[in-house]
DNA sequence: GATGAATGAGGCTTCATTCAT
DNA sequence: GATGAATGAAGCCTCATTCAT
């Protein structure tokens, strides 16, 4: 897993330990750090609310970057996680490609302040340990990727550059939570997800497609109910 | 303009003069926070990139938030003064939609590390200021908005939410520097906003608004060169 | 001036006031460091001592071991200008030579413990500091030798090695300092002296030397009174 | 033994295991100490380079400063050691003197980073426990001093204050020692043992005595090669 | 109005020491 | 007896802010 990553080192061998506490203090970290970013928040505030003392987080993590790296991480690491969770045993194509858009959706609603850390502390983190963070985000992405070219490869979708849609599929789940100040003022989560396949699909299906599409909302398969039906 | 809301207020009197060393002073701290973020920036170095000493800036700001936010409304500003621009002397809906966003995706590229700062920082200011940057961003979305209301109104678009979608063309435009680590090793700027437009299109078009679209393409006058035709 | 030397940087720019801070900061620091040592010694200690704020050490120094490194050059640096005054004026190469190891002597218990100070602490310097300190010493090291190749070429000593003769005669002078604790219960500093002359004469002179030293002493021109006349 | 003096005290009673654990500890910390410094070196190196636990240290020793005291007591007891071990069997005093010395010389090149820790941390010891390291050093002075007097009674050796010459002799094996930096570009440890004795024996034979240095040297008794023969 | 030296609160980090296992 | 995880006091250093000039 991402959190155990020879980058990072512990001074505690015991393994089980150094796992769960660092989730400990993770789970402290992010907390704090999305509220308050990360700057604001000292070790001290960390070790408290984890239970521990700040001499202890020394021994689990090198210095207060590591602590971030290890939280920029873990929620990546989540996304990595509840999008395969969600496609398990789906096996058409757009189904598919759907369903990973709204568990994306989903995983960044409920990580929503974790998500916006990810856009504000990236950058804080220096060269080696912010390619970590960059190669944990390609991970994620590579997921959707695959589901777009399945629909490409199956004429469900117009041929379109992957990579580049990949980022607009992206882009849209983590708007909700950069967003979300004013996003939730507008709709719901549900009717923010239905808008959004009813634009992606607009933007990519092509007849086949349109028609699959179709049939898997009359089935009810699509993982959000349509607001409105998707027609021009 | 944005700099001189009462919010920011200076101990020096002559407006004309607080214009000017404002603009100098956050002239520096864009550069630098944008470079190295708000907190590895200090007071110092900004005074001395801006040619003034640190006590200086002190006389035209109540503190280093204050900076901040002067910054981020500048960078916001800056979108607000292009768009308008753009559009001087468009009367063509789908036109203008397209020269807007085109030229959002420019600033945005031209100030890119400044477009980063704002998603990093806009966080690191509390309550009250806060909200003047969200203002402002407001600002620019209504100008995109208005662009597809009109598109709507002119039956080019279909009828979507103006709202969520002016979200997923601002999103778009930001994604371009949010991610430019990586976009920037798949394709152009131009390619980019070439792709973008063919999504956004096929998304959004309705068959009135398709031929339209193609006359305008025919025209050359679509800002972007379109890498192959929109269609399915 | 050693003090002066490029490798310590400060962030003000007004070389009086620098020059003022750091002998305060320094004075303040050679006597704690003396009487308690480097590490046992804060910065905050030495900057209430100095009557100066922790902060401003900072603006004169970069760090606590430019503090220590300072102290260590303005201790060599009083040896350096202490020997050439007492030698101010005097031409005869054994009167020198003896006024110069007195007058080391003398240094050495003025400032003992500071003395002592650079043998603690000169190890606790890495690479190029240490560097800086070892030239200063050499370049004490260089006035002891200078007067005993004068003797060897007026023919009062013997051909000796004269860099090694001059350690003996540092070292002698360095000993009252590194073993005062015992050395006190055992005689004088004038005392300490007249032995050690005694032990360096029957060490060095030629029968030509002996003469000349005896006249000398005759004339009362030698720095300390000779406890007992050398002889064996 | 020294180590095995009351004022350490361990937790542990077994006498041969303390004994054991003991050495163990000193033999890793006078390596590490001699290197780096006592303040520079943690307890769990000693204890990592020992190949114990750090809590097994406080089982021996009640803390740092005791595995200080310990060391330096370790070091002064190499001299004590080895200088009658260097004399057994000898009765000449001048031969004795000679041997001592030359003996001195070689277990501080032997220990040569020791004998600097010496110099470096005693005074990093409070009160009771400096006296302990005090009175080990003056046992080896009286090694010395009793050789010299011993000359001296034989009518070798001029009637000279015996304890403020120990310290010469002491001061020019130590400073082989401490200078070792610049003295290593000067000579080997055989020439500068050879120009001491020089030093010396000018500085201290009576007649009778040099007649009985030359004969001694002529026997290849005495343990340096001198350079050339000692007169002037 | 402008300067920049001075302040001092506060954060990160280290490490001697303890103690439950 | 031995281990090593945990503690928390303490120190170095940074830097926003002030204010005398």
């Amino acid at each position: 897993m991402a959190t155990q990553l020879p980058a990072v080192k512990s001074q505690v061998t015991d393994e089980a330990l150094v796992e769960r506490r660092r989730n400990q203090i993770v789970a402290a970290a992010v907390e704090l750090f999305a509220h308050q970013g990360y700057y604001r928040t000292t070790i001290l505030e960390i070790a408290r609310k984890a239970g521990v003392s700040s001499g202890l987080i020394y021994q689990y993590v090198a210095d207060k970057e590591d602590v971030l790296l290890l939280s920029l991480l873990s929620v990546l690491d989540s996304y990595l996680k509840e999008i395969p969770a969600a496609l398990a045993g789906l096996t058409d194509p757009l189904e598919r490609c759907c369903v990973a858009v709204n568990a994306y959706c989903r995983v960044v609603d409920q990580r929503r302040e974790a998500t916006v850390l990810a856009y504000r502390s990236t950058k804080s983190l220096p060269g080696e340990r912010r390619e970590l963070v960059k190669n944990a985000e390609l991970e994620t992405n590579a997921l959707v990727s695959a589901c777009i070219q399945d629909c490409i490869g199956a004429g469900l979708f117009r041929p379109v550059n992957v990579e580049l849609v990949t980022y607009q599929l992206v882009a849209f789940a983590h708007t909700w939570a950069l967003k979300h100040w004013r996003l939730k003022t507008l709709c719901s989560l549900d009717e923010y997800i239905a808008q959004g396949f009813d634009f992606i699909a607009h933007a990519l299906l092509t007849a086949k497609g349109r028609r699959r599409y179709a049939k898997l909302q009359a089935e009810g398969r699509l993982p959000a109910p349509s607001p409105e039906p998707a027609e021009d």
